[in-house]
Parts: structure tokens; sequence; C-alpha cells
RNA sequence: CGGGGUGUGGUGUAACGGCUAACAUUCUCGCUUUGGGAGCGAGCGACUCCGGGUUCGAAUCCCGGCACCCCGACCA
């Protein structure tokens, strides 16, 4: 897709606002790629929305290569189906936004989706022919956070994808979950996020005796891990004990302390949700047996905040071009046809381009296109034109070089 | 939820209890300029978060509320 910026209703600001300390949220504001509502609540405002919309595409690709199904859960959920797993109470799950219909039935806005697909799937499974299943949903969740922080990091409404693995067995979870693990690697590869995200063995709760956590390294992280840069795996804080360290044939002297984002979270969930809710098959001899589920879950909106959070400088954001809203911010400077016309050809190739047609000067227009970020940047003055096309400068290289438009065309 | 801090035009800041709440930026208009948020001039824009109180007089002091930020706790 291509865009003239005259058309792009936001606005860079040159100073943070003073309600944010968070680099992702400064950065994400001041180049108007979201906007605070409150608290842990943010709109995605035209070039956020293009790069949650690519980190969703790079995660469903992920997600579909290993078989996974997507559908679409509601927000709203019904009490009985969360008492049947005992996650109704406050008293259990302290942060649900609860409300109620006009008849004083009690409602709440999901925070996660266990309990209504297991729920829902329960429809769907009832022979060892119809496992495994693999489904995933992306939603916008609701938790009431008793303390929101660090702009897209902890946020009380986000956007995030849930996958549920439906297995018949212990065993052919295992392979399943082995391939996730491999899709997540490639998920944090493909976003720019791969050298610095490490699998974390943490805790697994009720469930097992790990969850795998994937933590991307940053100082704004709320975590602590102690990680191999060598064997590319970490141990949180949490678990940081000499058994875990010989499970996992870990020495103290290799590993190395660091804050990290939880960017990804998977572990087996076992019987915990086929139980309460009756989610059975018949096996090859018509006996029932319990369904055997995983969860896999992605902060989409986390991402985004991490990525900004990890990759930006002190003049602004520096996309991966994976993630990118656009790929080219095209600027003209100075009445020019020739920029006009290069911004119609790349539109045409089918270039995601992002061209700056605006009557401002040009250290403005060069200030907003790294404060945006965009990871190649080509200059069309007279200039330029005369030295045989356009000034070709990628976001974080010194160099730059005239290119023709057909070498902008390779870019796209 | 415990502790700390902050609320002033859209944004960032200033103002001893005392003139019409100041400056920068944004925005509008004019001129100039055209390779790093450029220059000059003119304008628009604020019940100083809300509600009480003290005072001749409150942005400023006091009380209550709300919002936001930070630390901690919490975070299948």
């Amino acid at each position: 897709m291509a865009m003239k910026q005259s058309r792009l209703f936001t606005k860079t600001r040159k100073e943070a606002p003073k309600d944010e300390l968070a680099k992702n949220a400064q950065l994400l504001i001041r180049a108007g790629f979201i906007h605070k509502e409150m608290a842990g609540v943010y709109s995605y405002l035209p070039l956020g929305l293009r790069v949650i919309k690519k980190i969703e595409e790079i995660v469903r690709r992920e997600m579909n290569e290993i078989g996974g199904v997507e559908l679409q859960t509601t927000a709203l959920q019904k009490k009985e189906v969360w008492e049947k797993t005992n996650r109704w109470d406050d008293a259990v799950v302290d942060n649900w936004f609860k409300t109620k219909l006009k008849n004083g039935t009690e409602l709440g806005l999901g925070f996660t989706q266990e309990e209504p697909l297991t729920n829902l799937m329960t429809n769907f499974i009832s022979s060892y022919k119809n496992l495994p299943v693999f489904v995933y949903d992306f939603r916008t969740v609701f938790r009431n956070e008793e303390r929101a922080k660090s702009g897209l990091i902890r946020g009380r409404e986000f956007y995030w994808k849930a996958l549920y693995s439906f297995s018949k067995n212990e065993n052919e979870h295992n392979v399943f979950y082995a391939r996730a693990q491999q899709a997540y690697q490639n998920i944090f590869e493909k976003t720019g996020l791969g050298e610095i995200t490490f699998l974390t063995f943490a805790s697994g709760g009720t469930f097992s005796k790990y969850s795998h956590e994937y933590q991307t390294i940053a100082p704004a992280g709320e975590d602590t891990i102690y990680l191999s840069k060598e064997k590319r795996i970490a141990v949180n804080q949490e678990v940081y004990t000499d058994e875990v360290l010989s499970d996992l044939g870990l020495a103290k002297d290799e590993l190395t302390k660091s804050k990290a984002i939880e960017v990804g979270n998977i572990f087996p969930l076992h019987y915990r949700f086929s139980e309460p809710f009756g989610l059975q098959y018949k096996d090859e001899k018509g006996e029932k047996k319990l369904v055997f589920m995983g969860s896999y879950g992605l902060g989409i909106s986390r991402l985004l905040g991490t990525i900004v959070e990890t990759l930006s400088d002190e003049k602004g954001i520096v996309w991966p071009a994976s993630v990118a809203p656009f790929k080219i911010h095209l600027l003209s400077l100075g009445q020019n046809e020739k920029a006009e016309e290069i911004y119609k050809k790349l539109k045409v190739a089918g270039a995601e381009v992002l061209y700056d047609d605006r009557d401002i000067t040009a250290g403005e227009k060069f200030a907003e296109a790294d404060l945006i970020g965009l990871p190649y940047r080509a200059v069309v003055s007279e200039k330029t034109v005369a030295a045989g096309g356009a000034e070709l400068k990628r976001r974080n290289a010194e160099k730059s070089k005239i290119v023709g438009l057909e070498e902008l065309i390779k870019l796209k």
C-alpha cells in the first residue's frame, strides 16, 4: 500500500508527553502511532495499526504453518462458563472487568480464552478422529490490572494471540509443543527480536513443572532472567534454584542476569480445562478419554511496544523492515514533479511507500522521517534528480547513495 | 493494594498569597526561505483537574475527591 503523508492526519511532536516515562510510549505517541485514552489503554492510530497488522500477519503465518486454525471468540463472557473452573470469583481472579445486562445478569470482559474455547470445542470434539486440533484467536482482552505501566508493556486492554492445542494424549501434545516452540522462535526472529529473545524456563504453576516464556532483554522489563547466550536459553528468577539449573544442565557461572520483557508464554494445560467441561473423545476402542490441552499466548501489542523499546535510537524508532508500517519513506524537497512521478510508479508497482508530499521545510521532513523510523528513506530534490534519481538511505545507516526507480521498486 | 510524586492553552514549561496567568511550540494569516524540526510580523487558543475551606485577595495555603507517573506487592 502507498500513502501520501498529506492524507495522514496524525502529527508528530517534538516533546514527549509528560505522563509517559516509558520509551515505547513516548516514541509511539511522539511519532503518532498510538493515542493514550487512559492509563494502560491506547488507541492504534493509522501507523500503529499498520504495525499491529504486520505483526499479526507474521504470527498468523506461523500458526497456520504448524496446523493452527483461526477463529474469533467473544469479548463478553458469561458467568456460568467460568464458574465451572472456579475462575469467576474475584477472590480467585482479581483482574476481571465485570458488567451486567439490563436484567441484572452478570457478565465479564474476557481476559483469556481457555474457558469459552474449551466449552465451545465440546461441540466439535467427540472422536479420536477429530484430534489433534489447534485453534487460535487474535483478540483484544481486558485485565483490570492494579497498576498499568510501561506504555504498551502492561495495559488494561491489549491485543493478543492465543492458541490452544487439543491432543489425544501427552505424547501427541509434546510433538505439537515442540513445533510451537519453533514457530515462536521464528516469530521473534521475523519481528527483529531474535537476537535478544530467549526461551526461558519459568514456573509451571499448578499445571506442570515448567512453563516456557519468551523473554526479550530490555532494561524496562518486569522480569529478571538468567540467560546463556551460547545455549540460547534462560531461567526466570522465580525458579532460579540449584535443582532447576541441574535439570537444565546449566552452571551458574555461564549465566548472565538481565531484565527482560515476557513477550510470549507457552505451557501444557493437561486436563485442567477439559475435565471441568467434560471435553472428551472416544478412542479406537470406544473408550471415553479426556483431551490433553496446551496454551500458547503471545501479546501482539506488547510485542509492538517491545520492538520500540529495544530497537530505537536518540532520533526515534528504527523499525525492522518486516513490521514497519511502510518500507520506504519518500521525501520530496522543494517543488518537483519528479517525486510525484516516482511515487506514482512505486504505487503502481505495489510498493509500501509513505510519500511526504507536504510543503514543509527539509529539516522538518528529515526529523519526522527519523522519528517515524521507516527502514528506507528516499529523498527526491533538484540535486538528486540531477544526479540521476533519489538519495536512498537506511534508517540506521549513515551513508546514502543515489538510486534509480528500479532499485526503489526492488525495496518494496 | 501499600508508599512517593505530579496536575496551568492541543503539547512542553513559567509565575513571592497581589497588575489583564507568562514563554516556547502547535494552529491561522502575510512576507521571506527551501538539504536537518529555518526567519520576521500579526493573530486564535486557559473558568490554572473537580468540590469545599482559609484570606481583603488563591494557580499558589488547607481538606476531600479524581486523574496520571514512579517504587513495591500482584501478574495461569
